[in-house]
DNA sequence: GCTTAACAATGAGAAATTCTCATAAATGAA
DNA sequence: TTCATTTATGAGAATTTCTCATTGTTAAGC
């Protein structure tokens, strides 16, 4: 069996002229590295070196046993290094599932920052799931979910990103574009434009028309943000999404923002990791960005507002 | 350090899905492969399977650690297979040094048929030299060495591949073409054909002219044996080959054959090779192969004589 | 040719490692 | 829960690898 220490020999050999010269780069006694040789020799059955007088030459078997030497010395070196960074959190995958497409906007903003505070941590961003994110964290199909679900199970762990509240947008010529507030009443007369999601899956469903056993009198499911705000400001229906994203948009005037009830709808958005997980440093270090970014921009459109 | 048994253990553990299956293929007990999965961990300090419960799942890092199993393995396999036909002299390289343009011919017969007989032996026709061929053996810039000249020395080892006999090859018109047999100083009042050796180095000048202290009347060098037996055809001069190689050419009965003195120079073929070569087993099956081609080709024409 | 310094090979025992055995702990299914 | 199966652990045996001390070779200088 041809053992790494046998490629780290025949590599230092060839570098060094001499065998105790080798065995002096090895850390090794002159000693152990004659009998290494030997026995190595030995194993495979065939001549390696020829002893020429004092010094050693390849025979062919050498030379081939020395190219591969020269393949396969690089690669470990480079896993064990790249294993050492994984040991120190430094490098990895990263995949990042989302559940909801404005999860995928505000990821956007957040990728770029991470990868240049971590060049060595790839990402891969994950949005198709056999069943759900959840079942796709636990399966390790992703790392880390974002998701404005949290759904408590064994061996999954959660942590808030960042406070939002869900608004609803209309055409600036609306009818109840003039109001400061709308009721779950009024939002029930209107169509209501959504993302392909369940409205089972949707907050503005569950948390604001449900509870009052009221549906919307359309729903029309589009495929794209760019679309439903286009098709809002044509009056074809009216949209929720977060605040910090809606009016990030309003700026022509075209379409205007108005509260989900007396107090607004808040809402929360989580990270869910596995709970073995939360301890690594590339996972810190993702949350601490992704909130410094929340911050940031969630902030800086409420001033503005 | 990554050993070549850490290779081994995680392809085995991916392949059977329990420690203890693995260690079976491993020929390892399941302790011994239990000890050893957790000091590799230990050793590169980054786990590289996840427990869940009894089963066991590759981290990240131990996928990296999984695929560069998977690109090392098979070349550490086939490194220790090639080493093993070394071994047994099924594989090598044969580097073949030629000394003289009719050896060369020769050789052409015999490649094709010994690449037949040992395909995995790979062969490399060397015919320039720094000084000499037989330096070039003992310097190991070639294996063997094909050569008309027998030179003894510490290390080498000669074996007769052939004999054959030197022709003047005349144009079918030339005077001297309707003899059975030629002098010395016949030949030296003729115009001499010979590739670009030093006359010194030539048989017919050392053992037929030089004896008798003659030199040709001319001398003229041709790169080709085509350009030779063409010239010697429009009797611009005559040419000296070995009767196997003449009688070939002479199909057409515009070149003629004469024996050189009364008893034809009869030489011989060599095959020079370091003497602790001299067992392998590709050398010998050359050497066979060698010996059959010369026998074969150098009878026939002679039969048809 | 003799001497000498540098290098390589060898043998024996120490040190480290790797393995097995025996046994305990953990897990998942009945 | 029990039970069969799988994994983990500790201790000592077996093996491998290393070092030390010594001897054998080699090439170069006198």
């Amino acid at each position: 069996m041809i053992e790494h220490s046998h490629l780290r020999i025949i590599a230092a050999l060839q570098q060094n002229g001499t065998l105790t010269e080798a065995a002096n780069t090895l850390c090794l006694s002159q000693s152990a590295l004659s009998h290494q040789i030997r026995s190595l020799e030995k194993k495979l059955g065939v001549g390696l070196w020829e002893r020429e007088g004092r010094y050693l030459r390849l025979t062919h078997a050498g030379q081939l046993f020395h190219q591969v030497a020269q393949q396969v010395l690089p690669v470990l070196a480079q896993a064990e290094q790249s294993l050492k960074a994984y040991g120190e959190g430094r490098q990895g995958i990263l995949r990042i599932g989302v559940e909801c497409y404005p999860c995928y906007e505000w990821l956007t903003g957040v990728t770029g920052e991470f990868m240049r505070q971590m060049p060595e941590v790839d990402i891969d961003i994950v949005s198709k799931f056999q069943f759900s994110g959840l079942e796709g964290l636990l399966n390790h199909h992703i790392d880390i979910l974002v998701t404005p679900d949290l759904i408590k199970q064994q061996g999954s762990y959660y942590e808030v990103l960042a406070d939002y509240e869900l608004v609803l947008v209309l055409a600036a010529d609306h009818p109840l574009a003039v109001l400061q507030q709308i009721s779950p009443a009024q939002l029930a007369a209107e169509t209501l434009l959504t993302f392909p999601v369940p409205l089972q899956r949707l907050d503005i469903f569950n948390h604001f028309l449900s509870p009052v056993h009221l549906k919307p009198a359309g729903h029309k499911v589009v495929e794209s943000l760019e679309l439903m705000l286009q098709m809002t400001e044509l009056g074809r229906g009216v949209c929720v999404l977060p605040r910090w994203l809606a009016e990030g948009r309003c700026k022509g005037g075209t379409l205007t923002v108005v509260r989900l009830g007396e107090k607004g709808m808040q809402r929360k958005l989580y990270i869910a990791m596995r709970e073995s997980d939360k301890e690594i440093a590339y996972i810190r270090r993702f949350i601490a960005v992704g909130r410094e970014r929340a911050d940031l921009s969630f902030q800086a459109v409420t001033e503005v507002d």
